[in-house]
DNA sequence: TATACATATCATAATATCATGATATTCTAA
DNA sequence: TTAGAATATCATGATATTATGATATGTATA
């Protein structure tokens, strides 16, 4: 069995790491983690609704979504008129609440 | 007992979202992804000790630790000629490993 | 097909971040 | 107090992000 498994082990090769750092870049917004934290207590949202829930503008909305929907931190699945986000990796909730939550594993 | 106590309850307060999100800024970057990785593992360096491990220039290195230590995430000590740097919030070794370990909580 | 709703994309100006090289500061030892 | 090592700061051009308003695309329904 590779030393690598699950927890990793060695800190990522450079390539990775850069990945690593660019979804963070895209997790280190307040409206994108506002986000996050809605759909994660929320569940899975039409636009609209994130729209009036969290106050923003539909133009600048979508872009969020869509820039954390192609790195994969959401996925998106329209019905009907709507497309509906919710969240695909789970990082993205983790990380949150590592930032919320200070010194909890000491 | 108030409800938000070490696990947060609620999603923060638009101001401390922009504070988290401002200290998840400097994590979302490679050398400084790699910074907190290496003071994590091979424990407080100085900075040349950094410089040479790394393999970074010495202002860029010394702007990243700065920045870093300014956000409370890194502390600074001084011996002698040397300023020995570590890990002062463990939030930093946390979001590393969550980026790290995909899906790993479930 | 025409309309309206829901969402996505575009253009762009303002702002922030980055890398780099140069210079300044701090400390120790001679 | 001078020299040199260790670190910090500064200036700046290059690049990336952000916010905003306008426009385009897709979908259901009349």
């Amino acid at each position: 069995m590779k030393t690598k498994s699950s927890k990793c082990a060695g800190l990522p090769a450079p390539a990775e790491l850069a990945r690593l750092a660019a979804v963070l870049r895209l997790l280190a917004h307040p409206d994108r983690l506002r986000i996050v934290g809605r759909l994660e207590r929320g569940g899975a949202a039409p636009v609209h609704e994130l729209m009036s829930d969290l106050g923003y503008a539909q133009g600048a909305l979508s872009q969020h979504l869509n820039h954390m929907k192609r790195a994969g931190l959401l996925q998106a699945e329209r019905r009907g008129k709507e497309v509906w986000y919710s969240v695909a990796d789970r990082r993205a909730v983790k990380v949150l609440h590592c930032m919320c939550c200070k010194q909890e594993t000491k």
